[in-house]
DNA sequence: TCACACTTTGATAACGCTCACATTCTGAAT
DNA sequence: ATTCAGAATGTGAGCGTTATCAAAGTGTGA
């Protein structure tokens, strides 16, 4: 069943039902109603091959997240999936299992023509890495890695989400606040770098002392490193009064150690997790958490994306390249905080 | 960058080039090298837009799902991902959120050419709904709704894994299980009544009789449902010394629930869950859950959906469709069960 | 009646690849 | 030398769509 078949049938070309189709300008009201029934009768689809062969659209956005077992990819995915359905795309997802390797690959030139725009979560990559890539398809960074100028990008209120979490600690009484996930040099412009500032700059507003060995890096964000991470602190000895996890799953990891620990939450130790994941309100304790303004930032990715397709490509003149950076976090204050 | 640049640069033809890259024989080792050499050169990528419309291969597998922000399809999202780019493989998500309009339109004929194969998991169209549809497309069905013969269909033990469970429930005291998810009715094939078999079973066989104000049925398998259903039974006033959910999410909000009405687990309330998903070792208390065979799914799924795509079509007579029911399940007992 | 603008429709040629088949080459057997 | 099998390589067509531009149809004013 191809276009020409349901032209033939409609007695018009196969231009005039691709027209159709397409909802072009320059076919009559008559005729088009005519093409309209004919499709519908013969039950005739596109083939989405040809018309990406000939035309380069293809109708599909490539999500490259590192992982989709956690709670935070998943849930993300799940938000950008709807949106890109309302504007008739498909979401298309690849894991890179945080390897560099893997995110290469996955913004190979060849991989990329798959697309008719990306979403892309870096982890390891940097803007080197990345100025080697030309890219034609429209592409919107998510994350905090450095990305080069000529790109769209969207972080998280990072900063300002963590100062807000860590203000709240030190304000209901919590003295020593371990962090999961800090990082102890400010070098770098990555998520653990930033949260970490927020941390600091908390401390200075309010005129506490942060005691270094509260500050625990970590490989990963998610629950069992988080458990790791303050199961180890714990044996190390070093006292605290409070939790800050840099995301609700490794947050989860936490509670599970304090548990083990038999200290109790908020009473002995105030806990604080980062997203607002769908989970937290049905931990035990329910977690409080740091609203980076999920929904919002879902829809501005599809917003930029949707203005870069319309474009064509990145850093064009027209449409010059946004670093968006959302500013709308605010705590979610649930259990396990005072 | 076409392939006929690159056999230009090698002094072949386009026929050569496509055969090296295909991995074909009949090309010698010399010239093999050369076009080799000449790829690396130019840095030349297939078009996969072309490859497909000639070749009928797209090199994609879609996996039809619900949803993804639950734990239990996203992580078997992630492993089927790996065990597909072994092959050389991607996979294509698409959430329905359990509606028969996206699940259908899923399996509409245009879009099943976007894909090589489909993993498929239904939750509200049954044989009559797939009967309509042609497929030429190579499907394995995962989950319980019932499947044209025609079509390869796999499923967990769900009578065994829930026998298994609330034998074990019994065993240890509990006279009084509520099943969170449970059917009333044993008409249908689904998951829901194959998991309530399992518990009527176990039942029958240690001769203890089921109050059926127990058996609690649910809209969906999500935390906040399993929370609202524990939340209902609790407030009915029917008494319980057990809960089994049919899933972990749904026993994530049932611990939320016990935890809520001030309720020890598994002091007062044994829980059991299903699916044994990553997040369970890490509940407080940690779930206990029937392990249904996750991983060796994945990859039966995988091997199936190989063993049809190498054939070409479904119920072809050369490979026989297959029905796999897994019979591995075990139970993995943590903290929510004595 | 004719010229002219404007709207609607159609013919043709790609897009880049691979299938089927034709051709050339190699070396051993006759 | 000649034949021939088998391996290596090339030729040409066409997958189904859409961009381009040409052609036909429609109506208006001189």
């Amino acid at each position: 069943m191809r276009m020409i078949d349901v032209a033939r049938e409609a007695g018009v070309s196969a231009m005039t039902v691709s027209n159709v189709i397409n909802g072009r300008t320059g076919v009559s009201a008559e005729t088009r109603l005519r093409v309209l029934a004919t499709i519908a009768d013969l039950g005739y689809q596109v083939n989405h091959a040809a018309r990406h062969l000939r035309a380069g659209r293809t109708g599909a956005v490539g999500l490259i997240v590192p992982d989709l077992d956690g709670p935070y990819y998943a849930q993300l995915a799940t938000r950008l999936a709807r949106d890109l359905h309302e504007r008739g795309l498909h979401l298309v997802l690849e894991q890179t299992n945080a390897s560099p390797e893997r995110e290469l690959e996955a913004i190979s030139f060849g991989r990329l023509r798959m697309y008719d725009g990306l979403i892309m979560s870096l982890l390891r990559l940097d803007a080197a890495d990345l100025d080697q890539v030309s890219f034609e398809t429209p592409v919107v960074f998510i994350g905090e890695r450095p990305v080069p100028p000529a790109f769209d990008h969207i972080m998280m209120d990072n900063v300002g989400g963590a100062r807000l979490a860590t203000r709240h600690l030190l304000k209901s009484g919590a003295r020593r606040i371990a962090v999961i996930g800090g990082r102890h040099d400010d070098g770098t412009e990555d998520m653990p770098s930033l949260r970490t500032r927020g941390y600091r700059q908390a401390h200075a507003e309010l005129g506490v002392e942060i005691d270094p060995r509260l500050v625990v890096e970590v490989e990963s964000f998610t629950t069992p490193s988080g458990f790791r991470a303050l199961t180890w602190l714990q044996e190390s000895g070093v006292p605290f009064d409070a939790v800050f996890a840099f995301t609700d799953a490794a947050a989860m990891g936490v509670l599970r150690a304090l548990a083990d620990a038999g200290l109790q939450v908020p009473q002995d130790v105030q806990v604080m997790g980062f997203d607002n994941g769908t989970e937290t309100e049905f931990l035990v304790p329910r977690l409080s958490s740091v609203e980076p303004g999920n929904g919002a930032m879902a829809e501005r990715i599809v917003e930029l994306l949707d203005r870069r397709m319309a474009a064509g490509g990145n850093g064009g003149a027209e449409v010059p390249p946004q670093v968006t950076t959302m500013v709308n976090a605010r705590l979610v204050l649930r259990e396990t905080t005072r």
